[in-house]
RNA sequence: GGAGGGAUGGGUGAGCGGUUGAUACCGGCGGUCUUGAAAACCGUUGUGCCUGAAAGGGUACCGGGGGUUCGAAUCCCUCUCCCUCCGCCA
């Protein structure tokens, strides 16, 4: 969320970004100027009269103290009544529009992030790596996976439907290796604290980082519903949601907080499966197990002081970046431009790793910037001591939170079998996963 | 699932219809004293919104929402969360 003193003072300027993102102001803004006005106007109406009230019964609490006659004035305080509920009425109501108006509009975008309307658009910054050449003509990992006998497609949509997958043996063993190593890596060498949050969320988290109100239909609901009205179709409504990422609880832990300027920037980085509905994404990446409703993921979160942002922001995609060149894996950092950056992020790198069975690059990471606007949402602030003299203390500020996957762990394990196939079918396992895999350094096919 | 008890400012904890944004203590900050520190003493110490150039003024907030009343932290309804005991359960 953008400030609204901030929006109000540099409309033009927000319009623009907004266009600059594909996005129509009108749409989005309305008739921001005459909302703002009216809301300031019955907002100041209504306290006038509330003041005149407030006024009143305290003369009436005086007359009765001293044994006078007080219907007079009480009268005239009935009478403000139905006109006081009104005016409150419609500045409640001017409020509600208000806010919803500005918990739509995305996050403004730095000045370095290129325009642009798609990520054709997105301009690599960095290429780490050298592709391997092979000898013989590298598979895309869903054949490899099943002929090795450690993904099984089939029976998951037997168990839960399309896009999900069930991982076998070796297969099963290497996702644990990754979420392990992954986490040993950015907890002993990157200064992490590892977080293991819940796996469903309230909406007010889902509304903190952003998820909510506008993309309720890229998320799984959950009906707490008894085994009879499921049968029959029948859900009821609950307030637990499946979560997207780990960012949104992670992040939520400080919501409605004000944190300690000493223990900033805070470094979380926590494992959790997500959950993701992919509304709208029907017949895309439908092979192998590129999107899934289920995937798992580590994920790397910081809150900082603002002018701190950047410059952890950078870091932070160094952490992931990491991961990658410790398991030799080929990739490139993106920078997304205006049109491909997400809602709630002013700025953001995906890091792309190699797929030879695709020859292609695919979204393996993306670290985000998001600076005030989930801390505005979310309420996450901290009192700066800095500039603070003669015992006059700082207002509150919101910190800034940023969060990048370190990695998205199903994708790091297709990306292995891609990039360490060999030509009998076998995966060789890296170097740096071998002491998670109990020593084993080759995946090869169950005689 | 059943039966009780709770939720107040950074913390502990009063208040239970009328200048109460809220007693007190702890903590924090500033000061006096001291070579310095501690102790003691004095002062100070919430947030959002509206208004204002500012100083200031106004308004709201005692878990959330609604109601009663001239007036609610205080009374009523409702929801959420926490605690204790019983039952069930990984």
């Amino acid at each position: 969320m953008l400030d609204l003193g901030f929006v109000r003072g540099n409309l033009e300027f927000v319009e623009e970004k907004l266009r600059a993102r594909g996005a129509d102001p009108a749409a989005l803004l309305g008739d921001f100027r005459a909302l703002d006005q009216s809301r300031r106007q019955a907002i100041t109406h209504a306290e006038q009269l509330k003041a005149r009230r407030n006024e009143l019964s305290q003369q009436v609490g005086a007359l009765k103290k001293s044994g006078q006659d007080a219907t007079a004035v009480m009268e005239e305080t009935r009478a403000l009544k139905d006109k006081l509920d009104e005016l409150d009425r419609s500045a409640a109501s001017f409020d509600e529009q208000l806010r919803f108006a500005l918990a739509s509009i995305p996050n403004v975008t730095r000045n370095e992030v290129p325009t642009g309307s798609s990520e054709a658009d997105n301009v690599v910054v960095k290429t780490w790596g050298d592709k391997r050449s092979f000898d013989f003509q590298p598979k895309p990992h869903w054949e490899i996976g099943e002929s090795l006998g450690i993904l099984d497609l089939e029976r998951a949509a037997k168990l839960s439907g399309a896009r999900f997958a069930v991982y076998m043996g070796a297969g099963a063993r290497l996702e644990r290796a990754l979420i392990g190593f992954m986490l040993d890596m950015h907890t002993q060498e990157h200064g992490y604290k590892e977080v293991l949050p819940p796996f469903m969320v309230n909406s007010k988290s889902l509304f903190g980082t952003g998820q909510l109100p506008k993309f309720a239909e890229d998320l799984f609901r959950c009906s707490d519903a008894d085994a009879d009205s499921a049968a029959r179709g029948e859900f009821k409504d609950s307030d637990h949601w499946l979560i997207p990422t780990a960012e949104v609880p992670v992040t939520n832990l400080y919501r409605d907080e004000v944190l300690d300027e000493a223990r900033l920037p805070i470094s979380l980085t926590a494992y959790t499966p997500c959950f993701r509905a992919e509304a709208g994404a029907a017949g895309k990446d439908t092979r192998g197990i590129i999107r899934q409703h289920q995937f798992q993921k580590v994920e790397l979160v910081k809150f900082t002081r603002p002018e701190e942002s950047d410059a952890e922001h950078e870091r932070l995609t160094r952490d992931a970046e990491e991961i990658l060149e410790v398991l030799k894996l080929p990739y490139r950092r993106v920078l997304l431009c205006t049109g491909d950056t997400g809602f709630s992020s002013a700025k953001t790198y995906d890091l792309e790793v190699w797929l030879p069975g695709q020859q292609l690059y695919r979204e393996i990471s993306s670290c985000s910037n998001f600076e005030a606007f989930q801390a505005r949402r979310a309420s996450i602030r901290y009192r700066p001591s800095a500039g603070l003299q003669g015992g006059s203390k700082a207002r509150l500020e919101f910190v800034h939170t940023l969060n990048g996957s370190g990695l998205a762990v199903g994708r790091t394990w297709l990306a292995i079998l891609e990039n360490y196939q060999q030509a009998d079918g076998s995966v060789l396992i890296p170097e740096a996963l071998k002491p998670y895999m109990g020593g084993l350094d080759r995946i090869a096919k169950e005689s």
